[in-house]
Order: C-alpha cells, then structure tokens, then sequence
RNA sequence: GGCCCGGUAGUUCAGUUGGUUAGAACGCUAGCCUGUCACGCUAGAGGUCGUCGGUUCGAACCCGAUCCGGGUCGCCA
C-alpha cells in the first residue's frame, strides 16, 4: 500500500478490474510511449509495476519523453476484450488522462535502453548506475538482497542471536589481506584500519558474556577483484557462539541457510544434516576444498598401480581417475579438444581409455597397463561398459587440483550438473599448519582456530598433521563461509604460535587486544560468517558479483559514480598529516 | 605485477589480401497514422574507428607503445 498524496493515490502495478470506474492519481517513470497519431499511449512504471495511460490530445505529451517522472490522474477504464495485455498484472484496465504533469525532466538521449541495460558495457552501466537500476531485473536483485537480509536477521533473532556493531574505524591487523587504512587527524603518524572481519571484537564479545552475537557486517580488505569477489568491500552474516562445539556452529547454519535457500528459491536444497567432508577428503575425491557436489565425477587414487609402471609420465606419481560414465561414444574432436583443455592448465597430456564391451580397454594409455590393472581400474572407479576412464598424473601437490579442474570441465561439457539443485555442505578437518616454499612452517588458514587434540596435540603430533577446529560451507563450488572453533585458551595459543615461528612476545604484540581478554575467562567459542553477497549470487543465478551490489566498485576497486577514489585538498592532506611523494 | 580477451554512432555490434563517401539494428529528430503494448511507415541527424607514434602512395584494418574495461593467476590468514 502507498501513501496517498498530491502525487498519487495508487501505484502502477496495482490496478485490476474491481478498480474500473474510480478516478485515480498515479505517478512513475515513463518507460515507452506509442503515438499512433489521435490516440497515445504511455507505459507508466514504478517498483510494482507498469500501468497503461491513454491520451487523445498530443499537446499533453510536449515536454514528456521516456524516462521522466510524472503525476497524471484520471479514470481508471476496462480495456476492451483485444486490447487486454496479458503480460502485466494490471492489463486488464488502463487510465485515461487528460491532466499529466512532469515531475523531473529527462534527458532525451540515454545512455542506455533501461529495459536492456543488462546487455551494455558494465562501466556504462555502474556510471549511470541509477539507470541501471531502474531495470526491473537488476532492481529486483536489490530487493531480493534486502529481503533476504531481514529474513536471515529475523531467523538469528529467533535463534536466539543478539546484533551487535562493531567498530568501523579500528586498527589495522598484522595477519591476513591487506587493510583500507585512514589517516588519524589527532595523532600524526597513526593510522585506523577498516575491518577485514569483526573476527577480534567479536571473540571480545564472547569473554563480554554475549551468548550469541550476531552482525551483517560489512568487511573491508583492500584486495584485487574477481568475478565473485568484489573489491574493497562486502557483507557478511557474521556470528558467534559462546559454550559452543563445532556441531552447535553447523546447527544454526543449517537452519539458517536451508531456509534461507528453500524460501527465496524453487530449487531443491540440499536437506540439513549437509554432508560433512574431511578437506583431505574432499581433495582426493573433488580435488578442490570447493567441491561442486551436483557433479557426479569422482577422482580416485591409482598411484599404487603405476610405482614400477614403464609409462615414465605415470611412474612414481601422484596418479588420480575419473570414470566418465558413457562418454566413449563421444567424438574424435571432443577428446581433442579435452586434451587441449588440459595442456592449457599446465597437464603434459592427458590419458584416457574407453571401457569395451568385453570390459578390455580401447585407447593410448592401454598398452601401459599390466595384468589385472583393468580388472583393478574397474573395480575402483565402477566402470562400466561404454565409460570412459581418464587419467591424472602430477606431483602430488599438483595432480589433486589437476584431477578436480579436469572433472569440473568434463562435467560442464557433458551437461552433467543439475543446475536445479543447490547442494550445501560442510568441509571440516583443515590442517592447522603448511610448510610454505622456504620449508617454513606456517599457519594455513585462521591462527585462532583451536587445534583439534589441543595441547597434546601440538606436543606430540608433526605440525602438519594437526587438524584445527576450522571449517567451510561450500554450496555448488562456492565458498560460502568459513569459520572456526576458536583457540581460547592463552597456552595453547602460545604454543600454536610458537610452532609458526612466533615468540610470546610476538603474539602479545601482534594480538595485544585478544592476548590480554584471554587472561581473564574466556569461555570456549566458535562461529562462523556467511557471505552476503555470494548467497545472493547463488539465489539469483548471477555471475558476477556486482548484479546484487547495489552500487558496486569497478574491478578495478573505483566508483565511477562518484569518483572514488579520489584526490582532496592540500589542507585535507596537511590536516591528517600526510605528504604525497 | 603476470597472462588472456576487448575498445568502431548515444547503445549493441558488423566491417582484411590495406583502397572512393565506415555500415546495420535499437535509440534520437521531423512528418504521417485513433487501439498499440518491442506499434507501424517515410525522411533525417549522429563517428578524432580509445590515444600517440611507425610502416605505406594510402591504415578502423599491419607494427610498436600507451590508456581504459572485463576475465584470470598472484593475492584474498
């Protein structure tokens, strides 16, 4: 419902046939106008819908053209039975003006077609952005996003949750991307930092006493775009968890984001308990820590077979399958062009043999093979006739992600993945530490997350094979979060430091905020943070990032719109004590 | 920072053995049209072919540099 007022009594989408007869205002965007000489008609729009007007005296349309705003009045009038538009909910009816009035003149020319802005060069689009959005699909995303932000709040604040904002002007942090940083006026020489995550004040909150907090928060990190990352800044749900497990965590996200999925789409959604899968897990068998469960392929270990195998690419490797059901009739110019695909990621080749009838093998890596490997390759990758295996040989850093690229591509060209469903599941069990190119060991992922065996663990386990407390949610390829059990416990946060390198003198320094709360009854925690903007990407089926921002960076982290960055004054500079060099 | 793709009318694009005056569609302007809804018809305006330099008798086209945009790798604990 709208407000009556000297502008409009109705909006343009609510008009039906029980309105017939009544005298109504209305107000909108004229989004076509059709002069067939004698009788005119306008298309009057608004954020509910469009409305036909109908106009005899051409001398109303001086001065309106597309795009400009108006009031008009009039009655509202049956349309006869030919005349009725089936593809708008209000027609059935139109209004006949003889009063229009323009609100806000419209250049004549526009940049862009509103109704097809989608189609124009992006930074077309982002300089007139309000344009763009004017376009009932981009529009549309903005309110889905606005939608599915109050129905997530609503479902925290029914679980329980407490929203809580955390500081936007903070201080920078030595881990991790790098900071937006803002000058300080009063102290020269010092800097605020925009938060890369509210991750510190929120595990404050947790020693507070806060239960369960709770934030749509927008996060800063000064990083490159991607297509699904956008620069500069984005939003996530961010939560924690006072007294809670790993399981309590993956309880509220999965009521949370099933619903979240099952009311704002049509799609099948993966049904809670999602699947839990050890990252080692998850690289061996998608070779990615972002496995898109709607593929079918899976990736097997075969290294075993080819130890002594006379097939030096093989020999000694790291050798990984996948079976590809069905796939052998496919054409000549389709594994060429599978083979081209694989040297184009950096594979010497790429073997592969169909699966006979007889269950023998067709194809360049058969005569490798020595006796009862087929027997054995059958049996580990279900093959059956008419299948097709293909092989996966690298260094043992490398043939994982090689095998999962491969089975991505060959899902994607064979059509195999069910674009009707979303599947959500959980990655769990990343190692705490890496050794880094330098033979360094180094944190992998978070630094606070609680090591899983704790202490004991660090004491009596080679760093890398300590699990941590960490996790994922993956939803169709896409990194939706991840999160932690954090490390709340100050000696085991020494000690997990002083494996990466770090003196307690360093973490005391470097994490001085959470070092000093820690001494004074922390309780255990753990939580985790959804990404806004990439649910609503998954919800619309968008690509890039920027259709459910409403008013995105460019790539290249500027705002055409408003010209940010930009340059400011000398005074400006000399007040925050900064000289340009 | 590396790599890949792109930049021609307001918009989306076409345009090579390098050759007169660079095209189309939509949009815009003018005229005609009383039932359209992507209205129709007729006419018209609109271009430093991203920029600079080079090769050539001649460059939108070939070469070099540069700028801008998109993607990607690095990066994003």
């Amino acid at each position: 419902m709208i407000m009556e007022n000297i502008y409009r009594t109705v909006n343009c989408g609510q008009l039906r046939e029980e309105n017939i007869g009544q005298e109504v205002r209305v107000a909108g965007w004229v989004e076509n106008i059709r002069d067939h000489g004698g009788v005119m008609f306008l298309d009057i729009r608004d954020e509910y819908g469009v409305l036909q007007v109908v106009v005899h005296n051409d001398e109303l349309l001086k001065n309106i053209n597309r795009e400009c705003t108006v009031t008009l009045s009039g009655k509202v009038v049956k349309r006869d039975e030919d005349t009725i538009n089936p593809k708008i909910a209000t027609g059935y009816v139109e209004v006949h003006t003889e009063d229009i009035k323009v609100l806000g003149k419209c250049k004549n020319e526009l940049p862009f077609e509103v109704a097809t802005s989608k189609n124009t060069n992006e930074d077309v689009r982002l300089r007139y952005r309000f344009l763009d959005l004017r376009n009932p699909k981009v529009h549309n995303n903005m309110l889905l996003r606005s939608n599915v932000i109050s129905f997530m709040r609503e479902k925290m604040n029914s679980l329980g949750f407490t929203e809580i904002n955390t500081p936007i002007l903070s201080a920078s942090s030595p881990e991790g991307a790098r900071d937006y940083l803002i000058p300080s006026r009063k102290h020269k020489g010092k800097f605020y930092a925009l938060p890369q995550a509210p991750q510190i004040f929120k595990q404050l909150l947790m020693v507070s006493g806060f239960d369960k907090y709770f934030q749509v928060a927008p996060c800063f990190r000064d990083e490159d775009a991607r297509a699904d990352r956008s620069p500069g800044e984005f939003y996530q749900l961010d939560f924690e968890m006072a007294f809670a497990t790993q399981e309590d965590v993956f309880k509220v996200a999965e009521e949370v984001l099933y619903d979240t999925f099952k009311k704002f789409t049509d799609k099948e959604v993966s049904p809670a308990p999602f699947k839990r899968i050890p990252f080692e897990e998850a690289m061996l068998k998608y070779g990615t820590d972002k496995p898109d469960l709607r593929n079918p392929l899976e990736i097997k270990e075969i290294s075993d077979m080819f130890v002594e195998t006379d097939f030096a690419p093989f020999r000694k490797k790291c050798v990984r399958s996948i079976n590809v059901p069905n796939a052998a009739a496919q054409s000549k110019k389709w594994f060429k062009r599978m083979e081209e695909f694989a040297l184009s990621i950096g594979m010497k080749g790429l073997g592969y043999v169909k699966v006979r009838d007889d269950l023998t093998f067709d194809g360049p890596i058969d005569k490798f093979l020595k006796e009862g490997d087929r027997e054995e390759l059958i049996k580990r990758n279900n093959s059956k006739a008419g299948d097709v295996i293909y092989f996966i040989a690298d260094s043992c850093a490398q043939a994982p992600l090689l095998a999962g690229q491969i089975r991505t591509e060959v899902a994607n060209r064979l059509d195999l993945i069910d674009k009707s469903r979303f599947e959500l599941c959980f990655i769990v069990d990343f190692p705490m530490y890496e050794i880094d190119e330098d033979g360094k060991t180094i944190f992998t992922h978070n630094p606070f997350s609680m090591p899983q065996g704790g202490m004991d663990a660090l004491l009596n386990k080679k760093p890398t094979e300590v699990l941590a407390y960490q996790y994922d949610i993956v939803c169709n390829g896409v990194e939706l979060s991840s999160g932690a059990v954090r490390n709340h416990d100050l000696d085991i946060m020494i000690k997990a430091f002083e494996i990466a390198g770090y003196s307690e003198e360093q973490l005391k320094d470097k994490f001085k905020a959470l070092y000093t709360a820690f001494q004074y009854g922390a309780p255990p925690h753990a939580g985790m943070a959804p990404g806004i903007d990439r649910l609503i990407m998954l919800l619309t089926d968008e690509e890039n990032i920027r259709e459910v921002i409403p008013f995105p960076m460019n790539s290249n982290a500027q705002d055409v719109l408003l010209g940010a960055p930009n340059e400011v004054s000398e005074t400006q500079l000399r007040e925050v004590h900064v000289k340009l060099r």
